[in-house]
DNA sequence: CCCGAATATACCGATTTTGATATAAGGGGC
DNA sequence: GCCCCTTATATCAAAATCGGTATATTCGGG
């Protein structure tokens, strides 16, 4: 309900290059799914940093592989108009 | 490999009323996820934490509601047997 | 080349989580 | 009653994360 479809006009062609990218590793796993979420959105980092009240680094950290806790992964999801799902799987 | 068998004699019974009972509001729902995983690896909190290198008072605390960092969830998983998964879903 | 948008990295103070210890409560067996 | 095992709660210092700002980089358009 905001300005999403006013700046997803020109930048949303090559996320998903960046997404599978970093698939590589399974340290980036989390990263990715943020990502692909966000970039599903159709919404920027700045974006998704002020419906969860901090700043674009933040999120762009968030995206960058280091563990956040889960008040801020739920913040995260909550901005890109999803929740988060934990399960523990046999490993 | 250890004492695993000797002491989830008499003391397994009970939990899963525990697990349910707690199930109640949504914000305990992974705590709930949690002990259920560590009852089915038959472990007492004691052991999980020094597989996971910290204390038992912590373990609890992890199992009390409090959103822990997605450092601390992954080696809990790893102590009873499991690992983290993680899904951002439709909100 | 210059500019603006989007993302990434660095630093520091503030907040949160964790580590460690002590302690208490509950249950079962002797 | 007394132990022993399990779990829960409290406190405080240490460590990790977060908020905020500044800055760098990359990309595309004019």
């Amino acid at each position: 309900m905001i300005e999403f479809d006013d700046l997803r006009n020109d930048w949303n062609k090559d996320p998903e290059f960046r997404a599978e990218f970093e698939a590589l590793k399974p340290e980036f796993e989390l990263a990715r799914k943020l990502i692909e979420a966000r970039v599903r959105a159709g919404m920027s980092q700045s974006e998704v940093a002020i419906r969860m009240g901090t700043s674009q680094p933040t999120v762009a950290r968030l995206e960058s592989g280091h563990k956040p806790s889960l008040k801020t992964l739920e913040r995260y999801a909550d901005a890109v108009g999803m929740k988060v799902e934990i399960n523990l799987v046999a490993g």
